[in-house]
DNA sequence: TTGAAAGCGCTAACAT
DNA sequence: ATGTTAGCGCTTTCAA
């Protein structure tokens, strides 16, 4: 194994030189910067990672707090995971990759530790109990997604809320009266997860002020689960001509079931999905939707931290806007009958 | 900050004893041990991981590399990701997160600063480049997938060539003669994606054994490509009665597609994927189908590791025996017309 | 512009 | 069964 030390004596210079170099914290002459970078090159050397950490005080690395569950959308967490490790890279972090598992206790540990100068997480609960932790402790955090309670907290989301509006508007612009809200399976609701509680809350306030009529029904994952969920709604409201989902994997099976009832979209029924980009674009029906930005969420995540860690930027909720594309799964209300 | 040094004092023992409580490595009577213990509790005590790198040399960290790409198997790479997580916690590792953006100099870079102990690489080609370095290193390392030559390697997958076997057989045996593979986007192929390959080949070759004709299609992601694609197949083999898949976003469309044309699945078209076991079963139509054992690679892959860096187990290749299951999906050929 | 040297907090010989 | 101590490789004052 290479050292700075052995840089140093094969350069010709002291130790602390070859840090300077490699820190750029004080000036170096040319030559002696290429003479240092020269011997790095030859020997191969790579700056031990531990020694750093304790010597500097920071270990480069921000940890990511993924949920352990995968009841919901996890082609966006790891659509996130990725945006946090690339960007990461940019900023020179790498990213130590912690499951839910541990709960408050892995920010315990990593904070404690030192593992970790940052972190990261995801899949915040509105009362979330490592919320406490992180407000005690010096070491910044982003939260991807928003808890009840902000304060003292740096946070990225989606505005959930105005998503939730936005579908509302759309179709009420459409000349729909009656829509069906397909939400994510019941235990994302009663855990309480910021997205899901304010998409809704964004969709029935808005819709009350247009004075539609919204029925929620939270869905389970698989086709079966979904065909119950749409026969209860026929049956509840016969004259329902909007659907919005706000689940991933509901979204083919609804329009495969659509499709087996003759019931044709957009002309019989509009269908607006709240999933990513990719997910609307290649379904059968190419879907108008409102966005997850997924990738800038983890990417802003990175960089509000990285921001923090430079000592630039302070707590702030950076809520992302929602948009709306227009593809071809909505369309105007059909006549009543 | 508190350190060792300071649960010593407190606890009135000397450092080393504190080490020793800690690790394990010596004998300590059970009252002292508890005084340093309680120490440890009051004081919040957490061993700093840069310290404990430099002076142990070993991180207690494992690098895993993930594909930047997310062309397939998203939740596949998410399930291996979390299970290599959670099983490395319970060895006393963390986890890095490493994308494929960097390829070879990443490897470079974490052996090389001692970041990691040890490495975790998915996305494996069939040549791929990372594999020299991997060799050249004494850092142990795990594939998640089987390069050409895994000489000197260790690896984790699933069967493949005997997964397609299977598929051939089981449809061989319900009478089908006709067989479509749909395949990967043809980018994995391309880059000589080994689990793609081997999957093919193993099909073929059986098919060759038991007589039955097979078309393979690549496919990209979405309806419209597998729409043109499957057209493509009943074109040129009108006759074909038995469908295997291997592209988890051409599974839906594939239903909705049949079931569009009036062919019923299974009494028309029997159709096989390879998939993990939940899309299989939250399909439209319960999927017969072999599973992708994501979960079990990921645990198999820290286990194999972390035999390594106990000094346990050497190089070896675990192939993952493919299982079917019968779901509702796969039925008798139809008669011939 | 460069060097010398004092730690950073821990582990693991080496003592006792 | 426990204490003493010399590093691990780097960063960063303090000096020149």
């Amino acid at each position: 194994m290479v050292t700075l030390a052995e840089v140093a004596q094969h350069a010709g210079v002291s130790a602390s030189t070859v840090s300077y170099v490699l820190s750029g914290k004080r000036s170096i002459s040319a030559s002696t910067r290429q003479r240092v970078e020269r011997s790095i090159r030859e020997l191969g050397y790579h700056p031990n990672a531990g020694a750093r950490a304790l010597a500097g005080g920071r270990s480069n690395i921000i940890a990511l707090m993924i949920p352990l569950r995968t009841d919901m959308y996890v082609p966006v967490m790891m659509e996130i995971a990725i945006a946090v490790a690339t960007t990461a890279r940019t900023h020179g972090y790498d990213v130590l990759l912690l499951t839910g598992e541990e709960g408050p206790d892995a920010v315990r540990r990593v904070t404690g530790s030192g593992l970790a100068d940052a972190m990261i997480l995801m899949d915040v609960q509105l009362d979330d109990e490592r919320l406490p932790l992180l407000r005690e402790t010096r070491r910044p955090s982003v939260l991807i997604g928003l808890p009840a309670d902000t304060a003292g907290l740096t946070c990225v989301d989606l505005d959930w809320g105005a998503a939730g509006a936005l579908c509302v508007e759309h179709l009420a612009l459409l000349g729909h009266r009656d829509i069906a809200f397909i939400g994510e399976a019941p235990a994302v609701y009663e855990r309480h997860t910021g997205f899901a509680e304010r998409t809704l809350d964004g969709l029935r306030a808005r819709a009350r002020e247009l004075g539609l009529r919204v029925l929620h029904r939270p869905c389970e994952a698989g086709y079966d689960a979904l065909a119950v969920t749409v026969a209860r709604i026929f049956d509840e409201r016969p004259g329902t001509t909007g659907f919005v989902v706000q689940n991933e994997s509901a979204v083919e099976p609804l329009l495969a079931l659509l499709r087996q009832q003759g019931r044709a979209v957009p002309e019989d029924v509009s269908v607006l999905a709240v999933c990513p980009e990719q997910v609307a674009a290649q379904a059968s029906v190419r879907l108008t939707s409102v966005a997850v930005p997924a990738q800038e969420m983890g990417r802003s995540a990175v960089e509000l931290l990285a921001a923090k860690l430079d000592g630039r930027g302070g707590q702030e909720v950076a809520l992302i806007a929602p948009e709306l594309t227009v593809r071809a799964s909505t369309g105007p209300a059909p006549a009543a009958p």
